[in-house]
DNA sequence: CCAGTCCCTTGATCTGAGTCAAGGATCAAC
DNA sequence: GTTGATCCTTGACTCAGATCAAGGGACTGG
């Protein structure tokens, strides 16, 4: 088996980057081609509710979107952050599991969930690709869970940070040079979802963290990092910080 | 594509039940058996070490394994239990993200790893199969995330019980009369790791339960709910209790 | 029978994060 | 410039769950 996360420049939008391979046949390009539409969102929207009739997959182009669960008494928790290239939805299920909302304005690449699933099993390649996909999911689930159940406030934090750091550079291929800069695409409110905390409690161990040099602020986003390894030490991960082998 | 989660009674061995289906060439079902072997672990006894060679994947024949997480100064989280019929290892991983360790005694059913991702390749069901047990697993971890970061000790105790007897229900294909019993099959401390609690708290919290009529325990591990839906109602669960549509 | 080990329970106290409350900064609309 | 909305910060106080500590079964091996 060849390596099929090879990525085809051949447009914007990331399945047909990912999902399938440039050495495979053609064929399934132009097939996603036909099948594929895209959907805008303004922050804030919702793209799913929880419960709803999935009619589509899909990944993100552009944009933010999370994936929360609220209980009955509005109690929130973001149990998925979707960045470019992420997949949204689930082959093989009807009925929506989580709310869909977009975090920024928001553009989706998606596909009719019938034509979708039956080029799945046609050919075998994209169910591997989003396979690998899932499994990177679950690890990232795994290590949230982590975070979630055992960290404090403060390592909370600066794992969010470290956390969009990391997805950031991977992005961009960013030259690591100088203190890294991070724009946090999120509103406090959102990071409290994120990480199980309270908006409040955010905002104290931001300040905490840049009265300590941790990080610096410019505004309320822009967070630049003099050094990354203070932060990952701050964070408690292991020191290759989440980069696995 | 007809349905791959029919169960093919043949053997003991979950792979051949799930990841294989009855109605697709039966060569898949030979092929499987050629590469596939036993290891047996005693409780406590620690599968694999997070960091370690993965040489195989598999899965659980019978007892519990968890997986876990543990920072430097010790703070442990499991991120995963798995139960009879449950896979571990990832195709296309050489090195394991998290620590395995038999929770009871365990038995289980291996593939080696190299043999696997080939066969993986070549017959597109497994893929498929895998695919759909895993995206199960990401559903699970994030109504886990959600019991991390949001619920309340109590919440959480009523959780793991509720949980418990839904895998039990579904292992066992139980009748449903009179109140239902479940045994637990972790120690506190487990419950606690599981839990993001410390095992102070998962004590009281049982008691608690005990005290208000909501649960009944013969001895440390044998509970009994009464009512299931009280059990549900403290766990703060939408009322479909987690099951899905 | 006793000693040692696990595993579990319960009490007393402490503390990190939640809650409640007030106010500041930025931006858009009028 | 004023009004209102949204987002963010900070302070004072509270409380759920952690920590520290003691002791109770149940089982094993001598």
């Amino acid at each position: 088996m060849h390596d099929h996360s090879v990525h085809v420049q051949c447009g914007d939008c990331p399945i047909r980057h990912r999902a399938v391979c440039a050495r495979c046949e053609t064929d399934e390009l132009s097939q996603l081609e036909q099948i594929k539409y895209y959907r805008s969102f303004q922050a804030g929207q919702t793209v799913i509710w929880s419960g709803d009739r999935m009619e589509f997959v899909g990944s993100v182009v552009s944009g933010i979107a999370s994936l929360t669960q609220t209980m009955e008494d509005g109690r929130r928790q973001m149990v998925g952050l979707l960045l470019p290239s992420d997949f949204v939805g689930r082959p093989g299920r009807p009925i929506a599991a989580f709310d869909v909302t977009a975090s920024t304005d928001l553009v989706m690449c998606c596909f009719r969930k019938k034509p979708f699933e039956e080029m799945m099993s046609a050919t075998p390649h994209i169910a591997q690709r989003l396979l690998e996909m899932t499994l990177d999911e679950l690890d990232a689930a795994r290590e949230w869970m982590l975070l979630l159940g055992r960290k404090t406030a403060r390592e909370k934090i600066a794992s969010l940070i470290s956390i969009i750091a990391r997805r950031d550079a991977a992005l961009h291929a960013r030259k690591r040079s100088g203190p890294l800069a991070v724009n946090l695409p999120l509103t406090r409110e959102e990071m409290a979802d994120y990480l199980g905390l309270t908006l409040e409690t955010v905002s104290r161990q931001i300040s905490a963290l840049k009265r300590d040099g941790v990080i610096t602020l410019e505004g309320n986003r822009n967070v630049s990092i003099p050094d990354l390894d203070r932060l990952l030490e701050e964070a408690g991960d292991d020191s290759d910080g989440g980069m696995l082998v």
